[in-house]
DNA sequence: TTCTTTGCAAATCGTTTGCAGCATG
DNA sequence: CATGCTGCAAACGATTTGCAAAGAA
């Protein structure tokens, strides 16, 4: 994801309109390594901004993942989850506590992303590990019957 | 994905039961290679078995994702896809026809699956590919204003 | 017979949409 | 002041759940 000040930028180019919540959302967002969830998003933007509406937050996530400018991925939790970083990488996630964090890139084996594979025209990529999480295993391990 | 008879062992040593409707399933998705929704599959196993319901469906996904038989994922179309195949693979998904394959093996840099990552205990991976598949490029290029 | 599975119907719930009023450019 | 944006409320739709009847073991 870009600067806000691109982004305000392009939202103009587009004859779009810089709203207080826009500018506000964005800048949540860019620096934002939790792959927030717009419920996630929501709660920790309602006291800054009270009459915020989820409709507004869905409907501002999905022009920028329209915009290319964030990633949006499902990690089988039930809930969409947003990503600012649109390069290539993985992402590590608990399936018990469905927590999401970037795998170390000495994990991640690829590391371009190629523009055509198998005659498709290549926009985006997700690599997801599932598995228990440090924290996770050592509570199964002290609480076996989940 | 084992064998219909491992997964008659299996639902067995569970206390579980082998009926019609579970054969049926394991049979149509053993040979799958679509990575097809509850939905597909529901209306390809209809007409052989005309009183299946789509909750008696989903509970054998269910299930046979739980006993790590199937994989299940998330395309960002709405529906959740199955896969057969558990070992590393990527897959290619259109972005417009929402089309689902896998991708050659030679693309896809990682073979085998990690144990341990980050202190994870790694269960199973999905890596996706989004982008136009030829014949969607094909359509938009004679459509532009889709 | 016992206990799991089936399948209908209803509930769930994250996300999307219709629309009237508001604020930006 | 024209148009895009906001946000309430209602719709949406794939998946899940409650429960009574059916069928494996």
């Amino acid at each position: 994801m870009r600067t806000i000040d691109d982004l305000i930028a392009t939202a103009r180019e587009r004859g779009g309109k810089a709203t207080t919540q826009r500018v506000i959302i964005w800048r949540a967002l860019a620096q934002d390594q939790t792959h927030p969830t717009a419920e996630d998003l929501f709660a920790r933007l309602k006291p800054e901004l009270p009459t915020l509406s989820l409709t507004t937050l869905y409907h501002t996530l999905n022009d920028l993942v329209e915009w290319g400018e964030i990633r949006r991925f499902d990690t089988g939790d039930g809930h969409i989850h947003f990503d600012p970083d649109t390069t290539p990488h993985a992402e590590l996630v608990c399936l018990r506590c469905h927590s999401v964090v970037d795998a170390p890139t000495n994990a991640c084996a690829a590391v371009t992303l190629p523009e055509q594979l198998a005659g498709y025209r290549i926009v985006t990529r997700t690599e997801q590990y599932f598995g228990y999480c440090p924290n996770c295993q050592r509570e199964i391990a002290q609480a076996p019957l989940d």
